[in-house]
DNA sequence: CGCAGCATAGACAGCGCTGTCAAGATGGAT
DNA sequence: ATCCATCTTGACAGCGCTGTCTATGCTGCG
């Protein structure tokens, strides 16, 4: 183990006081040119680090991003993680993830971690984007957070998302461009604020397009892929078929893409069907899914961003949000009606 | 914002001194029964938690644990994080997750993190298990690591794995008692260690009911979805086809769903196809894959154990490791021959 | 009754850094 | 040459804890 070196070493061997390294490593303004040079060669010749623990006692940063989730898709929290995580590197800052379970106690979980931790900042994720314990729980301790697509209650702190509703209504209109005029569609889990949206989408570009929509070709589901196969068992049970199903998210499109399985139904032959996030599991299927490829990656950096450089909201202006773009992935699932 | 309460506050509203306190803190011999309870009555009292930075400055312990991975499947990460994180919650732990690009310049990503975190230890995931630059970086600096499920150098440092050969050996003898003798094979990614220990696992299996293994039923593999189906083309192309596919991990099982969903083969009917790992992916496909369920979970809970609690391996001695059980879950995609 | 020996508690010095404040150096205007 | 404004640097005091060392109280034993 190499003896930790510390900004003493640093000091003495470029001939300067310590305050002058510190400076030298913040960027403070104020210091010779000459001088900034001699240190920083110190450093690389020293391979000095400086230790985030003293840093973060002596100063006000903690260099610690948290990221908070509750279970959502594995794929999309490793995707926060990864956009998270590349920002954060090029400042120096880490990332601390905490599941959260949001039907436990949420005090308990939060405030001690909050506490003993003191993070910069928090990174929140759906569906704890709309939790308001957690909200709460961070305003209380004084811990800045934004949101990444928050359904609603836009006002109160900083947040970053995609505009579902216009995915959906490209997607759909995607598919009336292939010809379909049945087109069925699987709502996503009520909670969640997205699902609303894409909805919307939906309704929007097929009263664009005038075409009807059957009470009978909107199901309920609850972006799980059981959910997508119940309905999609309602929707093809009989012989009077949609020729295209969109389900709100991938996995419930997944669950459509097993019953037309079960039924023989050639995809996209005889039915197209649409997903919506571009899981991985969008890939793992045969044929593989046409859906919207949601900027996950881009949110977190954008979300890592705003918490290391401060958002300093000014009073009673909006708080500094951004709404990203996503992408119409198109595969094979879909095709001509 | 609550203003931080800090350990002064705590030994006054007890009426000792602080390093009293601490020594309650830590749970350290010596202290009166009745003055233990009257500071941890302070401490529920004053909501009191105690500052992480300040005690990994002052003490040898930082509280954080490093996952260190390289972009295996988001489930499997995913899990090790949840595992490991259930375990640390307990001690006051932290999780700081650090992605690892194996291809690039390992020194540059993991000595920079290492000497400032000064983290008590590290969890490193296959790939990264085997990875002889990340060993000798941690080694250099001297953190203390576990490996999961790595592929050699077992004596080099503590690991947790499960008996890849013997859930490979089980999952063919399940086959076998189902009564299928024409069983094919597919490899897994041939640097990954567990794949070679799963293929073992095959031939032994298959040798020890007598069963003759042809050359054209094992086909090589890379854990991919699409090796999957290419090997399963291969496999189910000619009229002369097995009558149970063991893919060795899920997402090529997949795969060869996919192929026999192409070619209208019923499954289990027609053709039992078995996976390994249980991934997410398992269920969301029709019918449900019939797969080993590997105790990831209770692994990275595992290293997260001897992390904190020091892995002080004797002179000489192995190191301390743990091989936990597997599962064998059988759901509909395999069937009687 | 005196004292070793242990259990219990506190004083104090840092851990490695940043924030504050003050001192010295520099330069332009008078 | 003089003075002030500005730039550049350093001394020093903590941040909130733990480790070390010392002081006290108490026990039991000769």
């Amino acid at each position: 183990m190499s003896a930790k070196i510390t900004i003493h070493d640093v000091a003495r061997e470029s001939g300067v006081s310590i305050k002058t390294v510190s400076r030298v490593l913040n960027r403070e303004p104020n210091v010779k040119a000459d001088t900034r040079d001699r240190v920083q060669a110190a450093v690389a010749a020293l391979k000095y680090r400086p230790n985030i623990s003293a840093r973060s006692l002596a100063g006000s940063k903690a260099y610690l991003i948290g990221v908070f989730f509750d279970n959502p898709s594995p794929g999309y929290v490793t995707d926060v993680q990864l956009g998270a995580i590349a920002r954060c590197r090029q400042e120096g800052f880490h990332l601390i993830v905490e599941p959260v379970d949001s039907t436990a106690d949420i005090e308990e979980q939060v405030a001690p971690m909050l506490a003993t931790l003191r993070m910069d900042g928090v990174i929140l994720t759906p569906p704890l984007s709309d939790h308001p314990a957690v909200l709460a729980a961070l305003e209380r301790e004084g811990v800045p957070y934004v949101r990444i697509a928050p359904g609603g209650d836009l006002d109160r702190a900083p947040w970053v998302s995609m505009d579902d509703r216009l995915a959906a209504y490209e997607m759909t209109r995607h598919l009336i461009g292939l010809g379909h005029k049945d087109i069925a569609f699987i709502i996503g889990h009520p909670d969640h604020g997205a699902a609303m949206q894409r909805r919307q989408g939906y309704f929007d570009a097929m009263r664009d397009a005038d075409l009807p929509v059957r009470d009978d070709r909107v199901e309920q589901g609850w972006f799980s892929f059981r959910s997508g196969f119940e309905a999609a068992e309602k929707l093809l049970g009989g012989a009077d078929r949609p020729t295209a199903i969109f389900a709100s998210n991938d996995d419930m499109a997944l669950g459509v893409m097993a019953v037309a399985n079960r039924l023989r139904l050639d995809v996209p032959g005889q039915l197209s069907i649409a997903g919506f996030d571009d899981t991985p599991g969008a890939k793992i299927t045969w044929p593989q899914l046409t859906t919207v490829r949601q900027p996950i990656h881009a949110m977190a950096g954008a979300a890592a961003d705003m918490l290391m450089h401060g958002v300093d909201q000014e009073e009673g202006a909006p708080p500094p949000s951004q709404v990203l773009d996503f992408e119409l992935v198109v595969r094979e699932s879909t095709g001509t009606a």
